[in-house]
DNA sequence: CGGCATCCATTTTGATACTG
DNA sequence: CAGTATCAAAATGGATGCCG
């Protein structure tokens, strides 16, 4: 699982030597909102066994991207969190989910599983800073039992499965909008509009939100001339 | 070979249905500075068999990423081509390729296999297109018996394999120096300066060259507290 | 629940031989 | 060369069962 190699002195090559095996880069996507823990992360990665699970958590961790430790004080439960190097793979898997929402999305199939927090890094990776300028502000999103937390800084964005602290705003919504946001169906600003999204807090805050994301539009993988 | 899908409706997800399984990047990458031939192909991924490379290639093909054709007119051999969206999967490709450079280098080891071109690539990901305001230049670079010509056109960046039209500038090196590049122990400024790269044409082009790129620091892998 | 071990059916892959 | 055919060796997935 790690001996295999392609053996090319490449960063690309390297880089996938350590995470371009099956699940690898979807199972660091699910730590970039946060730490989870064996079963959390199973219940998203739907066909991962638990024998492959522990394995690449356990290579990931030999490899310095993970570090299992336990959860803040009161629950002591074990629970793996992204090292320096493994958060610093989130441009890349921005990127990737940036080609896909160009190039691969069109409609759900039946057959997909579904998870908000996979819209919110969709969120994340359409982030426009310059929109963002002098913004500082939390929101709380809490799509029907789920919540994310995103904090605009001066042109930074975080975004962190689980509840906010103080938020200025909350936006209070259903996990059947997220997926027509995935979609391309639907916007922020026009679920805000015809109801199927509701938001308290200072308006000002409410308002801004809609305008901080360029969602690229869809396009189809036919046969293009070079230019 | 594409009936194993991660079903998810998640872009990162989709995206890795399409180009996620083992090989299939790096020959994307391989693309990624111009057409090839089977054969090329072969050369540069060794370990990939002519049976995964045929239907590595069949399938990129059926998905609309590359296209099959034939070269320019004289030769009227096979060659594979990017399509528009394989050509947008650059973004994600040089992301990984900078996470490698801080974070996977190192020595190479002497079993692996070193082509230029992945160094090419490199500068490509490093290139700071704010350091080419107002630059408007071709290079021509000749490492050993292999050619590569880079455009700078106002902070845009082009790299493609074989040799240049008209170039402002000709580079030429050895393979040993692209590989000292990429062991980060050489740069193109120091390599003008101790004689292992030549460099004839316009003196203030060459001058600029090697202040386009921004080369990452290396790290450690090692487990980081969380900030 | 967290996590590892084991067994087994199915895919993927790697390596090589072979054909136009 | 470009690409097919073939076969052995891995990797995967699913279903357990076990232990703290």
């Amino acid at each position: 699982m790690d001996q295999r190699s392609y053996n090319q002195f490449c960063a690309t090559a390297r880089t996938l030597d350590l995470v371009g095996e099956r699940w690898t880069l979807l199972l660091i996507r699910e730590l970039l909102t946060g730490p989870k823990r064996f079963g959390e992360l199973q219940n998203c990665l739907r066909g991962l066994g638990t024998g492959l699970l522990a394995a690449r958590l356990k290579h990931l961790e030999r490899e310095g991207l993970i570090e299992r430790g336990t959860l803040p004080p009161p629950a002591r439960t074990p629970a793996y969190a992204l090292t320096a190097a493994g958060r610093d793979l989130e441009p890349a898997i921005l990127a990737l989910a940036r080609w896909g929402m160009t190039w691969a999305m069109g409609q759900p199939r039946d057959d997909e599983s579904f998870e908000p927090g996979w819209v919110m890094l969709g969120l994340k990776a359409c982030f426009d800073p310059r929109a963002a300028q002098r913004l500082h502000a939390v929101y709380e999103f809490r799509i029907d039992d789920d919540a994310f937390y995103v904090r605009i800084d001066a042109g930074a964005i975080e975004v962190v499965h689980g509840p906010a602290q103080h938020p200025d705003a909350v936006i209070t919504t259903t996990e059947e909008l997220f997926r027509e946001i995935a979609a391309g169906r639907a916007t922020l600003g026009e679920a805000f509009t015809d109801g199927t999204a509701s938001a308290t807090g200072k308006p000002e805050t409410i308002r801004r939100l809609a305008g901080l994301f360029r969602v690229p539009p869809a396009r189809a993988r036919t046969a293009a001339p070079t230019p």
